[in-house]
DNA sequence: ATGGCATTTAAAAAATGA
């Protein structure tokens, strides 16, 4: 099995591997910070979400000098798009869509091998007003996403759903609050629709290592909500069995978030070793 | 119930996001 990154130097280090997913709201906006976090952070592979431009925009030099091969999918109006990295590699594309619905045109899914991990990184729909039709979809989508995720738990590939899923697990993932009661965000429709996705057999690796840690990785920008901590957990790596195995640290770049212009998440990732 | 903020679209105010 070939390992991806650079050498692990001498006497037996054990190969590791760092994914991570970061909603990075508009990469024309965000590119400077982007690559500086790429040049820090050092992720072998990454899933972003919320690029914000069409197809051909893509800073495909940009990445490729900073070391990584990419897949992306760009959508015009600019809304949504998502994109996978891999740091000298080149993902080898699996999907470029959620099965399901093929009237759906928004670029919120793709699918990736990197190094003999299947990645999905996703965005899911935020869903607000609810209720309504952005509702329905929304949990049409992850309805879309559950059905998918079943067929990649049972392979035996290490599998990761690495994305936004504008969803916030339980009361435990949001700042004491009221304002978000009505939000799509909360709904304990939205939140079913997850659980039943963990309850298949998927990790949720924030909490596997962190079980009763505040964490959060959304915070908005009005009213000094990211000065405050007043945050929410919504972007999640879900893992089948053979790579929650391999799980040996997940965490959250908030510094990302504090720095002048930042998109309103922070990266998450994780780290597995062989 | 509204607004607070950032971004895109499009040329002022509206849509989208979370």
């Amino acid at each position: 099995m070939p390992s991806i990154g650079p050498p692990n130097g001498v006497g037996g280090t054990i190969d590791r591997v760092k994914i991570a997913t970061y909603n990075i709201n508009s990469i024309r906006n965000r590119l400077p910070r982007l690559l500086e976090w790429l040049e820090a952070a050092q992720p072998d592979a990454v899933c972003l979400q919320e690029l914000r431009i069409y197809d051909e925009e893509f800073p495909k030099d940009e990445i490729e000098s900073a070391g990584y091969g990419a897949i992306w999918r760009g959508q015009k109006p600019r809304y949504n798009g998502v994109a996978i990295l891999a740091r000298d590699t080149q993902p080898v594309e699996i999907r470029r869509e959620l099965p399901g619905d093929r009237g759906d045109v928004q670029a919120r899914y793709l699918e990736a091998a990197v190094n003999g991990i299947l990645i999905g990184c996703l965005y899911a729909p935020n869903g607000n007003p609810q209720p309504g039709p952005k509702f329905d979809y929304k949990l049409a989508w992850l309805a879309r996403l559950a059905k998918h995720a079943k067929s990649l738990r049972d392979s035996d590939v290490p599998v990761v759903l690495a994305g936004d899923y504008n969803v916030v697990p339980t009361s435990a993932d949001i700042y004491s609050t009221t304002s978000y009661d009505d939000d799509a965000l909360v709904q304990p429709e939205s939140r079913e629709a997850l659980a039943v996705l963990i309850e298949q057999g998927w990790t949720d690796a924030i909490r596997a290592l962190h079980p009763r840690e505040t964490i959060y990785t959304f915070w908005d920008y009005m009213r000094k909500r990211w000065e405050r901590n007043a945050g929410l957990r919504i972007d999640h790596l879900l893992l089948n069995g053979p790579l929650r195995k391999r799980l040996v640290a997940a965490e959250v770049d908030r510094d990302v978030r504090g720095r002048p212009g930042a998109s309103d998440h922070a990266p998450v990732w994780i780290e597995i070793e062989d």
